[in-house]
DNA sequence: GCTTGACCTTGACGCAACGTCAACGTTTGT
DNA sequence: ACAAACGTTGACGTTGCGTCAAGGTCAAGC
């Protein structure tokens, strides 16, 4: 039979009859006079099992492989392997739909698709005017936001919600003042070693906990990252911070 | 920030970085002196997004589609298009598994991996010796059995059953040796007829039904495809076993 | 004999989302 | 001062075919 027949007989295309020839998965059949291929009924069948195998997600690779060394020795080790993969993907697929379940379910409440509905709330009371610093500190919390985990991002946010408080965010809002004017300031500044104390008076036990868990636990990065934005001075205060809530626990 | 810091922050490669600037997901930041490009904290953000709804499978295109109508509109509507998606790759993972499981219990049983377990064991007691027309007929058969679905494979190896028992085989036998000979016959040549009628008392009778209804079924096909190895005579055999089963019913 | 349409041939590019050189300039640490 | 590490652009490799491109072949109808 020719190349059409046999595709039409084993349900796939004439070019991917071609493409298994090329990948040397089912031989190359004689030819006719005029150079058509001229398939046999032992080709249909080679065709319908490589089929099968790539069907199950098999690579062609693998396929090839697993015809080999027909002797069915390797295809069960092969088959559990394909079986391991499948129920990884099963499980990933799972988590997937379930993180989409939950944006789901958030974005029913509130459009905001750049942060968590939670995180949006906490941004929308925060102080926000014309401060440098206070710019900074609220991409620096949308960009945990959207880093964390879905569960952790509730979390978070509940962690913050102390700060959105009428009295808290009038003190917040001093801070990001005192810390913009510490932006040309030199890091033995009298200011800095204050803005830390008050700094450290004004964070939510919670975060204070949080933030020192993050340093000891090898997530040292999270102040390294940043520097860039920052001044020596607004940095020592960090690490003034940092001492501070050591020496507290 | 720089492109490294930038990747190692939010968690991907420097590579990935730029192919987003490529395809246009996370705008190029403005250059330092040296051509670097210099990141701010807001193209962690928006990286960080773009990873988000990348990771939950969206495609890179339909991730800036869903960033372009900022307005969380068109989103939840794309993320339930996805969820569909993932429902489905389950339920295929899930046949596919179930699949394996059962090819995987059958080669526990038979390394022959050709051909189903319950076929292999029909031919080996098919005749088949030296007959070009067995060989012919077994490879229709092993066709047929790795084309057909996993249930369907049984029910066909259990319809053959009769044709292994010995009286059966010897009378196989002798049947493939008559249409060997029809090889150079005319059509119109008298054993023509009565091997027809001579297959027709041999098959079972859940296999004439079968018959029967692949051609009443718009698969006519099955007897279509295979002229290419039979003379003219056998082909005829075939057409007049149809008659036959068509007036039995 | 000629056209038309349905096949056949080989060859090559396209796709998604990056990985991985290559070839070269810059920065950083010792 | 020199090497290691990092930055730049550019281009090819991966997987499993789909999809032209540019023809040659064959059967049918005029």
């Amino acid at each position: 039979m020719k190349i059409g027949e046999l595709a039409a007989l084993v349900g796939v295309s004439t070019r991917t009859i071609r493409h298994y020839h090329h990948q040397g998965l089912l031989p190359e059949p004689e030819r006719r006079a005029n150079g058509y291929r001229e398939y046999l009924l032992r080709d249909a069948v080679i065709l319908a099992r490589v089929r099968r195998l790539a069907e199950l997600g098999l690579s062609l690779d693998e396929v090839r492989d697993v015809l080999a060394d027909d002797q069915g020795k390797d295809l069960r080790e092969v088959l559990r392997e394909l079986d391991d993969d499948l129920a990884r993907q099963q499980l990933s697929i799972q988590k997937r739909r379930e993180r989409l379940a939950a944006l789901l379910a958030e974005t029913d409440l509130d459009a905001d698709s750049a942060v968590s509905p939670a995180m949006a709330s906490v941004l929308r009371t925060l102080p926000a005017g014309g401060s440098t610093f206070a710019d900074f500190d609220r991409e620096m919390l949308a960009l945990v936001d959207t880093t964390a985990g879905p569960g952790e991002r509730e979390a978070f946010a509940a962690m913050l919600r102390p700060l959105t408080e009428p009295e808290a965010v009038a003190r917040g809002h001093a801070i990001y003042a005192r810390m913009d004017d510490l932006a040309d300031a030199a890091p033995d500044d009298p200011r800095v070693a204050a803005l830390a104390r008050e700094v450290a008076g004004h964070l939510p036990a919670e975060m204070k906990a949080m933030m020192l868990a993050a340093t000891a636990n090898g997530h040292d990065q999270w102040l390294d990252e940043m520097p860039l934005h920052l001044s020596p001075a607004q940095a020592k205060v960090f690490d003034l911070l940092m001492d501070i809530l050591q020496e507290e626990r």
